[in-house]
RNA sequence: GUGGGUAUAGCUCAGCUGGUAGAGCGCCUGGUUGUGGUCCAGGAGGUCGCGGGUUCAAGCCCCGUUACUCACCCCA
């Protein structure tokens, strides 16, 4: 039956469940990150729409919610239309990353921020896309940026601390996909294409894995370029790994931006990084290094980030340096499990109709004390679902409490098996 | 923005070639059990997503519409 009652298309209510593990995974998120030097900010979750369409969200600027302006009289809306320009009714929307709103952030209060700023935030965005599996309209990411750092320190300080977040989650099987958008300039440049239409480009050979060398042979194709030659190039850049330059290193690798992702390589022994030559990630905005979480039972990425050394001077009118790592909250919590340790700290007390409120909340109490969590529920006709309910809820034992029992050493606690 | 699938009880779903709405689970009541996740009987609960059409008759056929969902595009 359709109800009426359903939150926004793409949008979630959570049980106590998975707002249980959603908070215990932001919160392992949150520690990895600070114990790596970073500091959490917030701002608020609306931009002016002016800013959220300069030009620097790529694609995701037409997905923005626009937020109309108060008070707009018909005629407004009338002149709005005869002007074609709908976006003049807007003077807000909501944020559709965390990138846009930390590059208006450090540009309000550089002054009062240390010259290499390292930041945290972890918040909602929204974008108005057809939902699917994996993808929704109002989403959290855990974004971490370093605003003032040129060298690649600031890569490997968010890598390593991203890679432990994930580690710290007990996510297995991760692996960061990396390479610098110079390699992908001296590539178009290699192929002699046009600038306007690198962007096209680009984001055909991003999908070499998806629909390999013909494929992606083919789209060039029809997009007006040379494709002579396009097909050799594009199976040494799928076969390319870390030892492309060996032993000679080919036409169309930068050896600069190469040589410098060997050195982040060579840094951080600790994490599995991958060099794909083919991954491109769609935001304009990055000008060096780029890098992707995958997962071999996922399709799409788990989080990503790269630098983006342009887009402070923008705002700010001097460039400074940035680069920023985001973990996709919602795609990652959708892979993890109960946590187990809160389980084994959880019981339930099942008391029978009539018992004394006075006796089952001293229990309570000292259960409590101790450390546990307690909840009390009466007995139903059907035990048997309640304490599938209770386990389900993430309850790992129960006990039944007698009419006489006065005392927790009485409690007989069992195993709640789901 | 493009395409496919689905929509029937609180939940998961049946419903034949059109002929008065069904099951399991959950819920309520009575009994049974009496350190207990058992069993038995009974009961409540449905504008069949919404709006039209065809028909003596529509949950079922036709048209429209909305929502959900999966995939494409793109993305986290």
């Amino acid at each position: 039956m359709a109800t009426p009652v359903t939150p926004p298309r793409g949008m979630r209510d959570f049980l106590p469940a998975d707002k249980a593990s959603r908070e215990h995974a932001l919160a392992v998120i949150r520690h990895s990150f600070t114990a790596h030097g970073f500091d959490e900010i917030e701002t608020p979750v609306m931009e002016d729409s002016a800013r959220l369409h300069s030009g620097l969200g790529g694609d995701n600027e037409k997905l923005a919610f626009a937020v109309m302006k108060r008070g707009l009289k018909p005629t407004d809306v009338a002149a709005a239309a005869e002007s074609g320009d709908l976006l003049a009714l807007a003077d807000l929307g909501l944020r559709f990353d965390l990138t846009v709103p930390l590059a208006r952030f450090y540009a309000t209060h550089r002054s009062e921020l240390p010259t290499v700023f390292r930041s945290i935030q972890i918040a909602p965005v929204w974008r108005a896309e057809r939902p699917q599996k994996g993808r929704y309209r109002q989403f959290v990411q855990c974004d971490i940026d370093i605003i003032g750092e040129a060298g690649m320190l600031a890569e490997i300080e968010l890598i390593t601390a991203t890679s432990a977040a994930l580690d710290a989650l007990g996510l297995t099987g991760c692996s960061i996909r990396i390479n610098d958008r110079r390699i992908l300039a001296a590539l178009l440049a290699h192929w002699n294409v046009p600038a306007d239409l690198s962007e096209r480009a680009l984001i055909t050979i991003d999908k070499l894995d998806k629909i390999g060398v013909d494929g992606v042979v083919a789209e060039l194709g029809s997009l007006g370029l040379v494709t002579a030659g396009i097909a050799e190039t594009l199976t040494a850049l799928g076969d390319a790994g870390w030892d492309a330059a060996e032993p000679v290193a080919p036409a169309w690798l930068d050896q600069d931006a190469y040589g410098d992702l060997l050195a982040l390589r060579a840094a951080m022994p600790g994490v599995r990084l991958d060099f794909d030559p083919t991954l491109v990630r769609g935001m304009g905005y990055y000008t060096g290094t780029i890098f992707e979480i995958s997962h071999p039972t996922l399709g799409y990425s788990l989080g990503g980030g790269g630098r983006y050394d342009g887009m402070i001077g923008r705002f700010l009118g001097t460039d400074v340096p940035a680069c920023g790592f985001s973990i996709g909250f919602e795609r990652i919590v959708d892979l993890l499990g109960a946590d187990a340790a809160s389980v084994e700290t959880s019981v339930v007390l099942v008391y029978d109709k009539g018992t004394d409120p006075a006796r089952l909340v001293a229990l309570k109490q000292t259960l409590v004390a101790e450390g546990l969590r307690v909840r009390l529920e009466q007995r139903t006709k059907n035990v048997k679902a309640l304490l599938e309910r209770a386990a389900a809820g993430g309850y790992g034992r129960y006990a039944f409490v007698a009419a006489a029992t006065e005392d927790v050493a009485a409690l007989d606690f069992r195993p709640l098996a789901g």
